[in-house]
DNA sequence: CGCCAGGGCCATA
DNA sequence: TATGGCCATGGC
């Protein structure tokens, strides 16, 4: 028996279970104040390094890359150099690559934040897709913790939750994500702390695959149609 | 020891 | 469209 997240009129009350797990999460946890960084640009970095690692080792990286924290700074490294920087976080000839293709792209903004913000929303996310070693999870954690857009981030938490808590999950990111969307605010603050929440509560309680019977989430989702 | 983490690309069918 | 191999470190 699964539960079904996304069915039903969209204006009824029943479609309402994405804003009341993050409700729950938020009164729970309270506000994370993400992205755990101290800059637009380690934000950046961070979104690079984080793929498919654990926080620990992009903390790890950063700390080797801080004293070159500067856009100019990575732009100027050598490949080589940048790399052996990031080796805590795995991968680190793929990310170094992926950090470099990202500074082509930045650089055309004149590596300005303002500047990239005028930009298209639509037309924003195609480019940073466009972008090799950007997929779609990176370029929505961009979108949302660096340029303000309102975006629903599909990680390994999000699917592991959603998954856990016995909906019928969407396969494709961005059916997943547009579900999401459609029943949250569109506000960047809003989603902001539901991506943070549901890395906490990951980590909290949700911290492997098969279904928890103990989750008080599950009293909120038990409320859903049953299939 | 083996498993896997806040992915993404590429080749293949 | 959908898998599978690959990239690589460090914690458990």
């Amino acid at each position: 028996m699964k539960y079904r997240l996304f069915d039903g009129d969209e204006h009824t009350h029943m479609n309402k279970n994405a804003y009341d797990i993050y409700t729950y999460l938020f009164n729970a946890y309270g506000p994370q104040g993400w992205w755990p960084a101290s800059s637009d640009f380690e934000i950046m970095m961070g979104a690079i390094l984080v793929q498919n690692t654990k926080w620990l080792q992009v903390e790890r990286a950063m700390t080797r890359l801080r004293p070159y924290l500067t856009p100019v700074q990575i732009d100027r490294l050598p490949m080589e150099e940048l790399a052996r920087l990031i080796r805590p976080s795995g991968f680190y000839n793929m990310k170094a690559k992926r950090i470099k293709n990202f500074m082509v792209w930045y650089k055309r903004y004149h590596f300005s934040v303002a500047e990239v913000k005028k930009r298209d929303r639509q037309l924003l996310r195609e480019e940073l897709l466009a972008i090799n070693g950007i997929g779609k999870e990176t370029a929505d954690v961009l979108l949302l913790y660096v340029f303000g857009i309102p975006v629903f981030i599909v990680d390994a938490y999000a699917r592991r939750i959603f998954e856990r808590l016995g909906f019928d999950m969407p396969k494709q990111y961005d059916t997943f994500r547009m579900d999401v969307e459609r029943q949250l605010p569109k506000d960047a603050t809003v989603h902001n702390e539901f991506h943070a929440l549901l890395v906490e509560h990951a980590k909290d309680v949700c911290t492997s695959v098969p279904r928890c019977h103990k989750c008080p989430l599950l009293s909120i989702c038990e409320q859903r149609i049953r299939t």
